[in-house]
RNA sequence: GGCGCAGUAGUUCAGCCGGUUAGAAUGCCAGCCUGUCACGCUGGAGGUCGAGGGUUCGAGUCCCUUCUGCGUCGCCA
């Protein structure tokens, strides 16, 4: 007979009883009692039980007999009540008495067994990743995917966004991170660059009069890899025209708050308007830009409490700084500094711990870690050099109770110094179980520098990128005193984690000169570079600007994944090959003969040297 | 490029101070089994101890090199 799916496995319930029903999918698991067999079927919605009695045709049986797992099955049957439910499973109150079967395709022994939790080696599960995918849980994430960016998508439409394409192949700029490139066929010699984000063509789509424009768009950087970046990633981009920061801010927390009710419930969604700060109080309180504030624990300024005491530490480090050069003016200027962290109830922590925080410091070369214990008597690193009046001070200072531990980093850039008690802040947190896993803290930061100062290339670097606005109060700064010009960008942080950012952009053609000189270009560099957006400047622009949010981050976040790679259907894994397809590989001589490329060297290095164990 | 962790049966792991034929669970295969759902019972097959080199009478175990994966710093406007 002729097998059409009727039904998904995981829908049937007791009100279905008496249908007759026609299912279709994977065998998750068989049962033969002998004389009878038991099946577990499962699609993307879930599993059902088949029922195989003696009832059954022989050759029913027989098929049955054969099944193993992963084999794909179709099963007609009247759905009945079992004779002993199942809890455990969402349809364990019926099954399909079947009637008719058939192996629509047989399967291998897979290498690792099909289920939610399942704890197998993750380059496995990347190599095979069309079976990892089958697993109900991978399943659930891709789904939730789904159901975030149809969100987006919505969201966006009814707020008059366009959903604008912009192209792959384009023009490798300078500034930013390594682009990924492609060879030209028909231009021997010249490359195109992959994205690295579509932040031109939106500025041109502005230009265009689109107004708002968004895009879910795919970016690429030819960089190191981590838990939370990959080299092909998703953006959900937007740009707007006549527009300031506050507009920017309300569509991304209304899409947010819409993205967290789809996914968690309303109960779940955030507060509006998020929490602002300004970059430059997030360091100096959190040492981070991108603190999470799910917990408390703030870096507390103590550098006045330890100029005034004897302790060679600390005044070994102040007498190198006075001999050291004026620091370049910056919004957190490298002068020495001493700045603290109060562990609540560390006083007991071991040497050990301790010397491993201490040994974060030493390898970032910040700084060297002091610390003292409250308690009587006085314990710690320092103590020896501290008088009783002077930790007093420092208690009142620190706000330290009794069995706290008082951390103290000092180094010669006050800048390394918050960066790295912002990172034991965070390590602190999650080794003592200070984050309520549950909580959604959404923040924006605002008021960045507009420019760092890059040392190797001894010259100023755009910190955003270099077509954001400088804050109008700070433009007479740009040329004298480019450290202290801040940005009318913004980033939105959720848990301790970069979400997104944007900026307002430059809109005037001779202030976009201006960055792009204070950036190291001549006229005629800038030209050749951005020659089509400083030509589409002549044209009328419309003031605008806009915002990146990083999906894969969002939809791990959302999923309480630990890394990008359980939401991404085919991820990447360190060194950024793919373990299933074994890319890269290398080409036919003819594909590079036709691009007019020769290899330095005919050995060349791809990860398929090794078999991969699952051959053709 | 640096630092750290891991690699033993299809899978998840154990393997002591270097010493007999490298084990367990699960999966797989075969037989039996009429209400299972982690089915049960009996039996069986299954190993380049990631790779290469070294030390040793003897190496899964110690040393060196290397490969692979993960985490992290640099890097990521």
């Amino acid at each position: 007979m002729e097998f059409k799916r009727d039904t998904y496995c995981g829908e049937l319930r007791a009100e279905d009883c008496g249908r007759t029903v026609t299912v279709m999918g994977w065998c998750h698991h068989a049962r033969d009692l002998g004389g009878m067999l038991f099946i577990t079927v499962r699609d993307r919605s879930g599993e059902v039980q088949l029922f195989v009695s003696d009832q059954c045709t022989p050759e029913t049986r027989a098929t049955a007999a054969k099944i193993r797992g992963e084999f794909v099955l179709a099963a007609t049957g009247e759905v009945v009540m079992r004779q002993a439910a199942n809890p455990d499973m969402p349809t364990g109150e019926v099954e399909i008495a079947v009637r008719e079967l058939k192996i629509i395709s047989e399967a291998q022994t897979p290498p690792f067994y099909i289920e939610a939790d399942s704890a197998v080696n993750e380059e496995l599960r990347l190599r095979y990743r069309y079976l990892d995918l089958r697993r109900p849980d991978m399943q659930q994430r891709l789904r939730l995917r789904h159901r975030i960016t149809q969100a987006v998508n919505s969201y966006l439409d009814e707020q008059g966004f366009w959903n604008i394409e912009t192209p792959m192949l384009g023009k490798s700029t300078p500034e930013g991170a390594r682009d990924y490139l492609v060879p030209s066929r028909v231009f021997p010699g010249s490359w195109f660059a992959l994205p690295q984000s579509p932040q031109l063509y939106k500025q041109l789509l502005m230009v265009s009069g689109v107004d708002r424009y968004y895009q879910i768009a795919r970016c690429f950087r030819d960089e190191d890899l981590r838990a939370d970046r990959q080299p092909e990633f998703t953006q959900i981009d937007l740009e707007m025209s006549f527009i300031d920061e506050a507009d920017v801010r309300k569509i991304t927390e209304g899409m947010l708050a819409r993205v967290v009710r789809e996914v968690k419930g309303e109960a779940a969604v955030p507060a509006l308007p998020f929490p602002r700060m300004s970059w430059l109080e997030a360091m100096n309180r959190f040492g981070s830009d991108k603190p999470d504030l799910r917990f408390g624990m703030e870096i507390i300024d103590v550098t006045d409490w330890a100029r005034a005491t004897e302790c060679p530490l600390f005044q070994h480090i102040f007498a190198a700084a006075a001999e050291a050069p004026q620091p370049r003016p910056a919004l957190i200027p490298e002068t020495a500094a001493v700045k603290a962290l109060v562990v609540a109830g560390g006083a007991n922590m071991s040497r050990r711990e301790l010397d491993a925080l201490a040994n974060v410091a030493r390898t970032a070369q910040a700084g060297t870690l002091a610390w003292l214990m409250v308690e009587e008597p006085l314990r710690g690193s320092i103590h020896k050099h501290i008088t009783a009046e002077e930790f007093a001070e420092l208690r009142t200072l620190t706000g330290a109770a009794d069995g706290d531990l008082i951390l103290m980093l000092v180094g010669a850039k006050a800048p390394d110094v918050l960066t790295i008690l912002g990172r034991l802040r965070n390590q602190l947190a999650a080794d003592r179980g200070l984050i309520d896993e549950d909580k959604l803290n959404f923040l924006w930061i605002t008021d960045f520098p507009l420019l760092e100062y890059d040392e190797d290339e001894g010259r100023w670097s755009a910190a955003h990128h270099p077509f954001t606005s400088p804050q109008s109060a700070d433009l007479d700064r740009m040329e004298t005193e480019p450290g202290l010009v801040r940005a009318r960008a913004y980033d939105v942080v959720l848990n301790g984690v970069e979400l997104g950012g944007g900026s307002i952009r430059i809109h005037d053609p001779q202030l976009q000169m201006r960055m792009f000189k204070r950036l190291g270009f001549t006229e005629e560099q800038a030209k050749k570079n951005f020659g089509f957006l400083m030509g589409a400047f002549r044209y009328g622009v419309p003031p605008h600007g806009g915002i990146a949010l990083g999906l894969d981050r969002l939809v791990m976040l959302m999923t309480g994944s630990s890394s990008l790679r359980e939401v991404i259907a085919f991820p990447k894994v360190q060194t950024s090959a793919d373990l299933m397809q074994s890319a890269p590989a290398p080409v036919q001589p003819k594909q590079l003969a036709e691009l007019g490329i020769t290899t330095q060297s005919p050995e060349m290095k791809n990860p398929d040297r090794k078999e991969s164990g699952h051959g053709e």
